[in-house]
DNA sequence: TCATTCATGTAAGTGGTTACATGATTCA
DNA sequence: TGAATCATGTAACCACTTACATGAATGA
């Protein structure tokens, strides 16, 4: 594929868990290319071109899944704004939670819809299975913050004196 | 308090959704000194100081807090790895789940200790139920992850062959 | 006395985004 | 004909980590 197609891939497949731009993506490619682990080949239009996994470079591919997953740094905006909740005052915080709540409802929606299209697919019937475990990760994650959403709305509401202290 | 005092209380407080290293820090502590948005004080040994929050500061901090949280570029490598577990193979996959359940089974302990902690709190009153959801929080992703993995390791005990296809 | 914790800071490097510049192709 | 999409790439910049260098104070 060419590299917007597969900037448009990782948006629209992996757009729940992962990202990258095109100035990402673009050197990468080159890389890629100068290691033997992509080969590039003549698009259908001037200038643009298609790269192709090679043998080493799926094996380098299955080797980097093979190794533990190094963790990224947390950096969770709205637990802050939560933790530092008195700050910011009650009225504040719950109108945070509300939107959180919309958004989670809003995705469980989205990861519904993405269900119905994976399970109704007929060709990757080897990935199916996979793919379906990742969309029941969000589904669980999400249903847990709506959850959430709604226990701490409960507790500003019944408990509005606690937060104003 | 001091720049190593501040990485301590991120580190031990706010853990489980932010970190900051020390070259990040005091770098910070200069910077928001230069903008007087801090205060340095000496310290109790020769070339220690503590900084304190100036007013500027405190609203300062206040408004970013009112800012609309920036969204991180989503990057979660267990996910990619189940993406792309057809790749990995179905007992490589199995062993990821397995390990998650556990790393969050005993987080879900260490959340539940942290919850009795700043539940027998006295200090601090103002900020206790603040704090309290975003334990809660984390109780409910991680119970939902541990939920999820058991669901997971049941469809690959009891549909292995879908996922060898 | 010696390991650990407290303490400060910098330099090099990484990994990444954003914005920009450019232009062909498709299709309404 | 003009908007949207397809397409490629670079340059500037930013946030951040890691590793390093240094040393005082504490307490077993």
């Amino acid at each position: 594929m060419s590299g917007y197609a597969v900037r448009a891939a990782i948006r629209d497949q992996l757009g729940f868990f992962w990202s990258e731009s095109f100035g990402q993506i673009y050197p990468t490619l080159s890389a890629l290319q100068a290691r033997g682990e992509v080969e590039k080949h003549d698009g259908s239009r001037p200038g643009s071109s298609l790269y192709s996994l090679t043998p080493t470079g799926r094996s380098r591919m299955v080797s980097l899944l093979e190794q533990p997953d190094s963790p990224t740094p947390r950096r969770d905006g709205f637990m802050l704004r939560l933790f530092f909740g008195r700050s910011l005052g009650p009225d504040a915080c719950r109108e945070l939670v509300v939107h959180a709540r919309a958004n989670a409802a809003q995705q469980l929606a989205v990861y519904q819809a993405i269900r119905a299209q994976v399970e109704s697919e007929t060709d990757y019937l080897e990935h199916k299975p996979y793919w379906l475990i990742t969309i029941s990760a969000g589904e669980h994650t999400t249903r847990a913050a709506i959850a959430w959403a709604d226990e701490t709305l409960e507790k500003f509401d019944s408990a509005r004196t606690d937060f104003l202290l």
